[in-house]
RNA sequence: GUCCCCAUCGUCUAGCCUGGUCCAGGACACCGGCCUUUCACGCCGGCGACACCGGUUCAAAUCCGGUUGGGGACGCCA
């Protein structure tokens, strides 16, 4: 019947945060869950604080997210003769005034009402002065002074405000651009937005924001109010608290998959399911699971989530993925099939693509230096002529295969009474330089038979002289 | 200060709407064990919560009221 229309609508007074993507993707999954569409709308009405470097970061955010819009971006800054005549609508209706108090006079005020201990509202003076409109006016809305506010939010349930808690708000400034809840609801309307997903911290508003609509005479969407994120401390998540863009993620090495599986599930849930593709969030996702506390939000499980999230990945689409890490540690332009044999023997040790990056680099580079306590343990004079015979065997080795490592491996140890992890520690030093690393047999296999044995003769030189 | 929202393990949550199947389930983290060529993964086990008080009821995590606690909002910011 009538499509499902969500949007997103950042200002662009900074790159888009974790909280910010939590809204972005809840909006994101509904509009792809009910297959209607999901708009993007730049909020930049706030000259002073609005870069246009911003906006391309939240774009670039989105991007990466995958949370792709099908309209939009629009941009409020561009649409001021739109707001503008649904001012002059509700000045001719009488539904808003004209205002003549100055913001400092009004700051007073309002700090004095503080410090009387009421509610610092504005107190209509101008509301019945019937002022024309002069280069120092701003608009107010004139709102209902008696009755109740109410809606069904689509988390929250039921909820309510006295609508003498409410003050006549400004909806256009003395420099003639509107302000946030007029210019959001004129959007919400034009752009025939079904559902509003936004923070909590935007109930305050929505009251406000219903008066208009009525006073527009406007069907009212569905408002669903979203748990806040928290940080650790349990506060807000702020820049001051932490909050980071969704870019410094990737900068870290976090899938875009992971992210929104974490973030997804934070307010959120399906039963016991954790780990999610985006098929079956899209599939799964409706508002009525969604939990109606704050969460904080948990780096811990974040990294969890990622390193399912690598576990889960076909091993090519993961070496894609973890060659710009790769580069930037100075491995550039590895072979695609190489690190698509690598990535699945690294992807259930590390959490993230610079750590698996770190991890891998012994595949492409000389392992040394030695881990210095594990060469003195396993890279021994006592050593050299063990891995003397593991690499005389290797040569000879009829077919390289894993399962033929295994059982020379195996043999070796049967045939000299040798434990093998005295067996293979010497050896995986000289491999990888490292007393941890990947399967010992699966590396040999990958390594290949020359470059296996080159790195065992080299072990073998610094295992005679170490002393 | 006023208004609004929220309240299950340290954290994310299931259960709550439609009371009994819950002396509360799963996941992260933590601890122990198993597996094992190392480190991980995995598997098994442990630790650990219905904020409090009162009411309704044969029966309450679930319904109602209050208290406390936490969060948010009170701009010619968004």
């Amino acid at each position: 019947m009538s499509e499902v229309r969500t949007r997103f609508s950042p200002s662009p007074t900074g790159s888009l945060h974790l909280g910010g993507a939590h809204t972005a993707l809840f909006n994101w999954l509904i509009a792809r869950h009910f297959q209607g569409a999901f708009v993007l709308r730049i909020e930049d009405t706030d000259k002073e604080r609005s870069k246009e470097e911003f906006v391309t970061e939240i774009l670039d955010a989105m991007g990466w997210l995958g949370l792709n819009w099908d309209e939009g971006p629009y941009r409020q800054s561009e649409r001021l003769p739109i707001y503008l005549e649904y001012i002059d609508h509700l000045l001719a209706k009488g539904a808003a005034y004209y205002c003549d108090c100055q913001p400092e006079d009004l700051k007073m005020r309002r700090e004095a009402a503080l410090a009387r201990g009421e509610k610092p509202k504005y107190d209509g003076r101008c509301r019945h002065r019937n002022l024309k409109p002069g280069p120092r006016t701003a608009v107010r809305f004139k709102g209902p002074e008696t009755g109740v506010t109410r809606w069904h939010d689509l988390i929250k349930g039921h909820i309510a405000f006295d609508n003498q808690e409410l003050d006549d708000l400004v909806i256009l400034r003395t420099d003639g651009i509107p302000t946030y809840n007029f210019a959001v609801v004129v959007d919400d309307i034009t752009m025939r937005i079904t559902q509003i997903i936004r923070g909590e911290d935007h109930i305050p508003n929505t009251p406000r924001q219903i008066q208009i609509y009525e006073a527009l005479g406007a069907e009212l969407p569905g408002f669903a109010h979203m748990p806040l994120m928290l940080s650790t401390d349990r506060g807000k998540l702020s820049k001051r608290r932490g909050a980071k863009s969704v870019l410094d993620y990737r900068e870290r090495g976090f899938l875009p998959q992971s992210l929104c599986n974490y973030l997804a599930r934070l307010g959120w849930s399906h039963g016991d399911q954790e780990i999610f593709t985006r098929e079956e969030l899209i599939q799964y996702f409706t508002l009525e699971h969604a939990t109606t506390s704050p969460g904080v939000f948990d780096e811990e499980k974040l990294l969890w989530v990622n390193s399912q999230q690598m576990k889960a990945m076909p091993p090519a689409a993961l070496a894609r993925e973890l060659t710009p890490f790769l580069a930037r540690i100075g491995i550039e332009a590895p072979e695609q099939e190489y690190v698509a044999r690598a990535v699945p023997t690294l992807s259930a040790r590390c959490h993230t693509l610079v750590e698996m990056a770190e991890a891998a680099r012994f595949y492409f580079q000389d392992p040394r230096p030695y881990e210095e306590k594990g060469a003195k343990k396993f890279l021994t004079a006592e050593a050299a002529p063990i891995l003397q015979e593991v690499a005389r065997r290797l040569e000879s080795l009829p077919e390289f295969s894993e399962a033929a490592i295994n059982q020379l491996f195996h043999d070796l140890a049967a045939e000299t009474g040798l434990k093998m992890v005295n067996l293979a520690q010497p050896v995986r030093l000289a491999l990888t330089g490292r007393t941890a690393s990947p399967g010992l047999f699966e590396i040999i296999n990958i390594l290949g038979s020359p470059e296996t044995l080159q790195r065992i003769k080299t072990a073998i030189s610094f295992a005679a002289g170490n002393t």
